[in-house]
DNA sequence: GTGAAAGCGCTAACAT
DNA sequence: ATGTTAGCGCTTTCAC
């Protein structure tokens, strides 16, 4: 844009030469007098100027861009939080972040990974929109960070949010408000997010460790949308009082949305009558609900930071390939209270301490 | 990165000077022949050589990236579609991106476009997370373009949304379902947002052109959450059976989803007791509420490419300093219906036709 | 203490 | 039809 003003400018208004003016303005331990320096910083500040960085890019080789491919984080409303991270971090240190958005195609993702080189990029984080296992293009930089997902063909440091420990958090809040029958409403799609899994196993483990059975029937799944959700309850709704579960863990908060709909409709009321925990603390909806919904975070913001200061060698990581594991902290609202009085414990009614291990299925 | 191949590796394994390669490269007309031309080809092929942009940006004063400053689109989960569309037009056009949230920090945004000068972005877009008035710092470029944002004080080409016909097509779309009692609920806050008013006046206009009564108590304002438009439905059943509205038109798709769950805690089903309009169209709401929200989109992607086009000189816009007013289609989904048999048509159940000019308070 | 000069990787006159 | 040369704006030895 307009700021046509060079070094060779300050150097002539400070009557100095321009390698004179660089030491000076980087601060360089070269012995320049105290009042040269003075001189050279008043006609610097005089005329505006401000060093070309792409030239200063070209001599140093160091550009202090930070570039970051994702998939879609940029242009869809749910980890937006990462890019802030990622960007907090950059210009705390004096980066600029250079961002595309590939629609996880690969061809795009191959022309973005050139493209960075082109622009010589210092460091560069390929993330994706929800957690899972990618397949980077081959021209990947060795020095790239995974954010958000991990690759075993192509290891790097990577960050995934720590999804059993959320799914333990979540099912021992709820036992911890009296719960004994504790359904999970997953998802059910063609690849299951990794997420789903993860956040299971936290739910079993926690089971477990209260010697509580668990009742398959008590696990359902449904798309991971609000609709899904809903049609998951009445699924839950549909069994027979003994067997209904007094609080729901979901597999996210859109789905606990839909959650909200079908108890509604039904006349049931979130907590007394129900209790639900969600997952990810969608901005915008989780705290929205009605009542408000007691849910897991998905640390998007710090897992962006994290990724940003690794790439940057500002933080170091741990040699394994092992992703860092983030922790998603339970976030409380008012969606879960105690079980209401006089409600079934476990199937038929019968308290029972069932051994390990019977919650397989 | 890793990529240190330079020009001078292709010349050589071409077996030709540089400017031969440069040349070629470029596809300049000079004449050069398709031989050499295709040696030259393959030597970069094989090498892998890819041109420095920063080298090329330093040398042509060019560096074919765009710059993108921002309030928060790009950590909200709002607005993220613009980034898209600018995004999308950037790639296009072999341009990269750069990006910068400021928060709305003076500072920091003065710092950010002192950024990007000292980047020698080749075009910059301000823009603003939601519809309003900024104030930009004064090293605001002059080739600068506003997005979904503008300023007196420091006009630049802008597109923003046609709020005006927006809340016509919403409110019409309610008139044509036969409605006369439409309420609007507005938005109550300290700055209230000049979407809040041109909507408002589409609203109006409509009202006008049917010779439909305005009826003050039928504008209801609250919080621009989930929860002020949940207060506010409860204000509208409030009113005695004879005053109360067949159709509520939303500001927007935050407080729709609290008019729902007002109307569904009153029992009344949408859209058979209650029609609903939003606006705005949010990503993982407006759709996902049950029944999906007939609303009102910002074009959010299509403003972000207008701005992006004009930025890089790619689309021509008007000389005048007047906004562009980009179109927000009507969304149709299930929460409009004809008003129930019986309601009301104007206060105290009596027709009336109005005469114009009557809708003022 | 300060300046001259070389060069980062590339483009574009200008030669040949 | 192709090569030589002079920078773009800056940093960084190396002389003085």
């Amino acid at each position: 844009m307009g700021a046509r003003v060079t070094i060779a400018d300050v150097a002539a208004r400070a009557g100095v030469s321009i390698s004179t003016v660089s030491l000076v303005l980087n601060n360089k331990p070269t012995r320049i007098s105290e009042e040269t320096r003075e001189r050279v910083r008043q006609a610097a500040q005089d005329i505006g100027y401000s060093p070309n960085k792409v030239a200063q890019g070209l001599r140093r080789r160091l550009t202090h861009t930070l570039g970051l491919i994702s998939d879609s984080i940029a242009t869809t409303p749910y980890a937006g939080q990462m890019l802030a991270g990622a960007q907090d971090v950059a210009r705390e240190n004096g980066y600029m972040l250079f961002l595309v958005d590939t629609g996880a195609d690969p061809e795009m993702e191959e022309d973005a990974i050139a493209q960075m080189r082109a622009q010589q990029v210092d460091a560069l984080i390929f993330a994706a929109m929800w957690h899972r296992e990618v397949s980077p293009p081959s021209n990947l930089p060795k020095k790239a960070v995974y954010l958000d997902c991990f690759s075993h063909e192509a290891p790097r440091p990577s960050v995934i949010p720590d999804e059993v420990a959320g799914g333990r958090a979540a099912v021992q809040h709820l036992v911890d408000a009296g719960h004994t029958r504790i359904a999970y409403v997953d998802v059910d799609e063609g690849v299951p997010p990794v997420a789903s899994e993860l956040r299971h196993r936290g739910y079993l483990a926690v089971h477990e460790e209260h010697d509580l059975p668990v009742d398959p029937a008590l696990h359902v799944k449904g798309a991971s949308t609000h609709d899904g959700g809903r049609q998951a309850a009445e699924q839950l709704l549909a069994l027979p009082a003994s067997q209904r579960p007094t609080a729901i863990f979901c597999f996210n908060d859109r789905m606990a949305a839909g959650l909200y709909t079908a108890l509604r409709c039904h006349g049931l009321n979130v907590p007394t009558d129900m209790s639900v925990v969600g997952y990810d603390d969608q901005q915008l909806v989780a705290a929205e609900l009605y009542p408000p919904l007691t849910t897991v975070a998905l640390p998007h913001y710090e897992m962006g930071k994290w990724a940003a200061q690794v790439a940057l060698g500002i933080r170091a990581h741990a040699a394994s390939d092992a992703p860092y594991l983030m922790p998603c902290p339970l976030i409380t609202r008012e969606s879960v209270a105690s079980p209401p009085v006089g409600a079934p414990t476990h199937p038929g009614g019968e308290a029972s301490k069932k051994h390990k291990g019977d919650h397989s299925f």
